[in-house]
DNA sequence: CAGGATCCTGGCTGATACTG
DNA sequence: CAGTATCAGCCAGGATCCTG
């Protein structure tokens, strides 16, 4: 985190640069990824399915709030970008399991990372969110 | 958004924990947090003010894409969060400054990891996307 | 059990125009 | 320069019903 260059336009690594110049062409733009990874439910699925391969009931019943739709819609998507793998178990009452592929397992410590300094902070941020509402207008859900 | 709290079966860390449980009551949920911080511009301005004290206009060259009013939106968002302060110059022509706080500097080093990791996989997920629509009829969108 | 299909809404978002 | 205001569109997301 350099903070001492004066000019400074961005003496930031390559992954930031890419992806503040949304360079693209080559593959998936790194907003492409993020957007894919920071949906709303990405997170939670792919942090369970990192523990431990978990079926679809289970995951609908874990990542609370989730409804049936967006958890196959969430799911499909992590699957197509190989993040999840799916396995169908031709018994009778169909079985499906999810897992974390490697290179999702790989983000796993980062997500873990940033979960934890949202957890660290959600007070500070909900104090600094309420002083701001109080010293400007409030009303700003 | 709405969520109620539950159990959670498997042994994650607090944070994904109160992450999956949508723990509220104290303070922001996790999920709000990274609502916020996930949001489609916030990684982005948050990684340029990380670097040095950023005017409005150079964030609105820097970060690629943005309009002038998501700009403000999400610049007031993370300034009500606690996340960035404004400086305001009263100078003839204006000049507005924003820093990134020390809650949002120690948030840096995880979004360069989460983009240093999308921009390591962003081929992988390209070609695992491709051989997805390849295999399946196509047209996911 | 694990989805698929459909309908519908609200919020995020972009485009455009105006201002201190 | 650094915003604010307004309008309109898209689509993530929810609710509901249906199936292999």
């Amino acid at each position: 985190m350099s903070q001492g260059a004066s000019v400074v336009p961005f003496e930031v690594d390559a992954s930031c640069v890419a992806y503040a110049t949304g360079e693209r062409a080559k593959a998936c733009t790194v907003r492409e990824v993020l957007d894919r990874v920071g949906g709303k439910w990405s997170i939670g699925i792919i942090v369970e399915a990192s523990q431990a391969p978990v079926r679809f009931t289970e995951l609908e019943r874990t990542v609370e709030g989730i409804s049936r739709r967006m958890l196959t819609l969430t799911l499909r998507n992590l699957e197509r970008d190989g993040l999840l793998t799916r396995t169908v178990y031709p018994t009778v009452p169909p079985k499906v399991e999810y897992r974390a592929t490697p290179m999702a397992l790989e983000l796993y410590d980062t997500l873990v990372a940033l979960t934890g300094w949202a957890d660290r902070h959600r007070e500070t941020i909900a104090a600094a969110r309420d002083e701001y509402d109080r010293e400007h207008g409030a009303a700003v859900a």
